[in-house]
Order: structure tokens, then sequence, then C-alpha cells
DNA sequence: AAGATTTAACCCTACTTTGTCTTAAATTAT
DNA sequence: ATAATTTAAGACAAAGTAGGGTTAAATCTT
């Protein structure tokens, strides 16, 4: 036997323009900020010289609006993950080791830890008593995630980053 | 031989108020309106009445903006995945059988696909010639991510909704 | 001690997302 | 036909995010 759903004909009007603006279509999971801060630590940690890098320089090489990197950077030094130092030779370091700083350290102290403890379909008290059927699903994505991220250090990745060569910043491509 | 990062004393000052406010910190995987979108589907799934189901009853029993709804479920009939219909006893009813229509095709329809196969830093035409470090890791996760919505239809969810009697609106717990 | 440098703090602007409201169009019921 | 109902469309307001500048504080250099 079939299901049936409804069975009068569609109404012909066709919507044009409904919510989103065109332009607007990059949907994140993490924060700007967030990612500013990620490569900024990447970068740091993957400079070699020992000392202070300023953030003039680090918002310059990552093409990052110098005065939002300055705050992201904030959170980074009271979250402990950088030292910061001010005047000249100043700019920010990392206060560990880079293999001592995963990428859930940098994401927790920036967008926070509820990305990988809250529910994604944003119901509160969940998985308590009453899990919402999306939960085992949305449950596994969310160790995967912690996993992830708490497995990745920034030396990982700085290491890389030499390694290859790779590009950290949104420049545009030199094809 | 141990690493040696910057040996100056830090400066001592510490900031208050930096950049986000205290009450906002959920940070989201999904907009809103896609949470707001998955949910009602869900809901149309589970109701048992073959027929259309209006906005009201749906924003009513799931808490959420009526006006808002209207526009997000305007998105799903445009991409096909409700029928709407207007004047009494209309409203919006699933177009396809409940077990066709994916977590993924939900989240598409309303936030675009950028989430399953764009890059998670925020980096333009990556993964082609000159891979970021956290290449191999955001990989993985959005490959899991395209899975699990992939694998999860409507119709395992509004099940799994009439069977718990789970919730999912986003209601003051009954404690 | 004075000046230069660099982060910290704060104020303000632009844009996006979310939410509200009003009117128009389609459809049913009377 | 007329009225009631319900989605569609669009204008608009509120809140959050990203970004830009200006001043203050710390620190080094001279
Ligand atoms: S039960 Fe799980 S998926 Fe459902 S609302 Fe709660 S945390 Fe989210
Ligand atoms: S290489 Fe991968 S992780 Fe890096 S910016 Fe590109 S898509 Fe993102």
């Amino acid at each position: 036997m079939q299901e049936i759903f409804a069975q009068k004909k569609k109404s012909p009007y066709i919507a044009d323009k409904v919510l989103r603006n065109p332009k607007n279509n990059i949907v994140m999971v993490l924060s700007k900020a967030c990612i500013y801060g990620i490569q900024a630590a990447i970068y740091v940690a993957s400079v070699k010289d020992v000392g202070y890098v300023s953030i003039q320089e680090i918002s310059e090489k990552l093409n990052i609006s110098f005065h939002f990197l300055t705050k992201v950077l904030q959170q980074l030094t009271q979250a402990g993950i950088l030292n910061s130092y001010r005047g000249p030779k100043g700019g920010v370091a990392l206060a560990k080791q880079s293999e001592h700083i995963s990428l859930y350290n940098v994401i927790a102290a920036i967008d926070g830890t509820d990305i990988f403890t809250e529910c994604m379909l944003g119901l509160p008290g969940c998985g308590i008593a009453t899990p919402c059927p999306a939960h085992d699903s949305w449950a596994e994505m969310r160790s995967k995630l912690f996993t992830i991220c708490h497995r990745t250090t920034l030396r990982d990745l700085a290491e890389k980053a030499n390694q290859y060569n790779v590009r950290l910043a949104n420049l545009p491509l030199t094809v």
C-alpha cells in the first residue's frame, strides 16, 4: 500500500526572493574571529624565530583586519594560549609549547565549547530525559569533532605549514 | 634541548571586556532558519494525518515565529521538499515520501551545501594545489557530516519522534 | 627624560541574521 | 459572489558579527 500525501494540485505561485541575499551564502561552523585566531596561532607557531611576533605582521601576512585580529588575539592571551608584550619588539608569542596547544584550546578560547557540547539543533537541556530524534547522529558528529580538534595540535599544523610551504592566508590565488 | 619562547615577563594588564557580549555564547553550525526548517520538516513528517499542515499550527507547536517560519518553509517548497497550498485547509505537506528526504536535502535547501564542501577555515579554492595544514582534519569532518546527513531521513527522525514522543520544540522543560 | 612602538580599551559604522508586521494572492466555504 | 483562511511577498525593526579608528598604557630606544 502506497502512502498518500497531499493530492490537490500545487499552487502555481513561485517566490523569487525569500530569505538570504544571493551574495552571502557561506555557512560557517566557526566564527570569523575563531578562524582568524586559528590562522594566527598557526602562523605564530610556524615562525622559526623565537620571540614576539607583532600583530601588525600577522595581520599583513594573513590579510586580516589589524584591529579585529588584535581583539581576537587578546582573547587567546587571556586564555593563556598566547603571551603578549607591548612596546618595540613586542607582540604575541605562544605561551606554551606548540604541541601542548590543541585546535580545541583555540576554538574554546574564542567561540567557546558549545559547539562541542551543545545541541546543533538549538534545543536546550537535551539528551537527558527526552532526546530528540536527531540526537544520536549529532552526538556522533560532536564526538568526532571533539576528537579531531583535541588531537590536532598547533605543532602538527605549523609543521605542515612549514613543510609544504602551505598557505594560511585568505589571499587571491596566484594562478 | 628545550624550546624557548618569549622569556620576558608578561604584561600585567588584563582586559575585562573584549569581543563578545556575555549573553551571546552559542556558536551554531546551522543557522536558525535551518534549524527551524529541520524541526518543521520532522514535525510535518511525523503528523499521522494525510493532508496539509498549516504553518500556524507548526509555529505554535514548535514555538517558532510564524512569519519567519513561513519564509523558511517557502524555501523548502521551492526546493521541492514541501508542497504548499493556500486557503482554508491549506498549509504545507511533504512533496516526497519521508524516507526519500534526507537531512542533507533540508540543510542544502536552506543553508546551502557549503558546509559540506567548503573549507571550515574560510579559505577559498582549497585542497587543490596547496592545501592548508588543517585540511586533512577538516576533510574528515566534512565527510562524516556528509555521511550522517545523507543517511538520516525525515522518516528516521519522524519515526523516532513518534515512537518516543520526543520533543522537537524549543519549549521550557516540564521538570 | 623624551620619543617611538606596540598592545589594550573603547567608540562607532556597516552588514547579516532574525524577527515583526502589513498587504497581496490563492483557495475554500457559505 | 462574498467572506474567511492561509501562503507569498515585501517593508521594516532588532540584534549580532565583522571591521575601522582613536586614545591610553606599557615598554624599548636614544
Ligand atoms: S536530543 Fe540531541 S539532537 Fe535533540 S535537541 Fe537535544 S542535543 Fe539536540
Ligand atoms: S586546505 Fe582544506 S582546511 Fe585548508 S583552507 Fe583549504 S579546504 Fe580549508
